[in-house]
Parts: C-alpha cells; structure tokens; sequence
DNA sequence: AAGGGTGCCAACCGCACTTCG
DNA sequence: ACGAAGTGCGGTTGGCACCCT
C-alpha cells in the first residue's frame, strides 16, 4: 500500500489564497514545472506536490484562455468526446487555453445537458439510445463498454470510435500528437 | 428577508502509469 | 527484473453563488 503523497507534514487544503498563488507562481518562473514533490518546501508553501501542480496546471498558467467555451469549442469537445470517451486530457490537447478540468467540468454541467436535450445518449452520443452501464453482448457478439464508465472502454473490442461512426459519419480530426519543438 | 434547492467550478482523492536506482 | 518514488489522469466532492418560493 502507498503512502499519500502529503503524509508526513502538515498541509494545506481548500481555497488558495492570493499569497500562495503569487508563491507558486514566482517558483515556477524562476524555477520552471517539475519537481512537484519537492516545489512546496522550496517555494515555501504548505501544500502538497500535487494541489501545486494542480493549481498551476489549472489556474494559475498563463497561456489558460478563461472564459465561456465559444460554440466551435462545444463542437469540437463533442466530437472529441465521441471519439475519445472520457480521456479529458487528450480533447483538452486539442483546445489551446483549456484544461483537462475544465473541459470535464464543462462536459458535466453543459454538454451532457444539452445533448439529452438534442435527444442524444450523452455517454454513446447515439440518437435516442442508451446502453447499459455494464459490458453486454450486442447481436453480433461484439463486446461494448460504457464509453463513459472508465478509461478502458477504447480497449474494448469494439472501441467508441468504430461505434459511433454512424452517428458522426464525416468526422476528419487528426489526433496525431507531435513531438515537442526542441532548440 | 429568509430558507431551501440547484448549478457551477475549484480542489481533493485514489489509482494507474512512468521513471529511476 | 523489481520495487519505490514521482507524476498524471479521471471521478468525485465541498462550498460558494444564484435563483426560486
């Protein structure tokens, strides 16, 4: 068994406040990400690796595009979702200035939403269908997961991106992911 | 005005994966 | 090859703000 990454000392929890923010965020320039373990001692917070590189990642980086999601960004986290199921952080991968969070965050509390309205399956994205949370046998004896349930379901037999093909015929996204510029 | 309900979002938790000695 | 440590990811929760009665 593993041991919580904040045990031996006394943390933080909840809200940041202004002067941590600022703490982390002066590190982080002088110092670059990484290190995550070791960052709150040296920046001098009583936070947790993870809450530091949490609140950076999510808040506190400067090329984070704030703000409502526009409609072309709806779109595209749909068809992302319709192809990727829950892997939040590969569709925030192809939204500059979002993060994993907040594309879930966003996903929960308005798309899923709004899909249902459209009359869709928020889960399988599937006009008017629903399929079982658990793993069943359709008629031709392919195995299907709930898209939704966890992260496996693309390692599925039939993966989401077969099986919603039909509802998305004209889908074209690159998913290739590029290295890294190097100097 | 007050209390309850609901929605939203920041943050936490636990697990899986990766790296390193 | 193996185990420990570090990191990343996705699900879940806590708490605040707003709305409705």
């Amino acid at each position: 068994m593993r041991k919580p990454c904040c045990e031996k000392k006394e943390t933080n929890k909840g809200a940041w406040s202004k002067q941590e923010d600022q703490k982390l965020m002066d590190y982080i320039q002088k110092h670059g990400e990484g290190c995550w373990r070791s960052l709150p001692e040296a920046a001098g917070l009583l936070r947790c690796g993870k809450s530091c590189r949490l609140r950076w990642v999510n808040y506190l980086r400067p090329d984070l595009k704030r703000g409502n999601f526009g409609e072309d960004e709806e779109d595209l986290i749909i068809k992302l979702h319709a192809l990727l199921g829950n892997r939040w952080s590969l569709i925030a991968g192809r939204l500059p200035g979002r993060t994993d969070n907040e594309v879930k965050n966003y996903w929960n509390t308005h798309l899923k939403r709004k899909l249902v309205q459209l009359g869709m399956d928020p889960n399988n994205h599937r006009l008017g269908l629903t399929r079982p949370s658990k793993s069943f046998v359709s008629n031709n004896n392919h195995t299907y997961k709930a898209v939704n349930s966890n992260s496996q379901a693309l390692n599925s037999t039939s993966d989401p991106a077969e099986s919603n093909t039909s509802s998305l015929p004209d889908l074209n996204l690159d998913l290739t992911i590029g290295l890294p510029l190097m100097d």
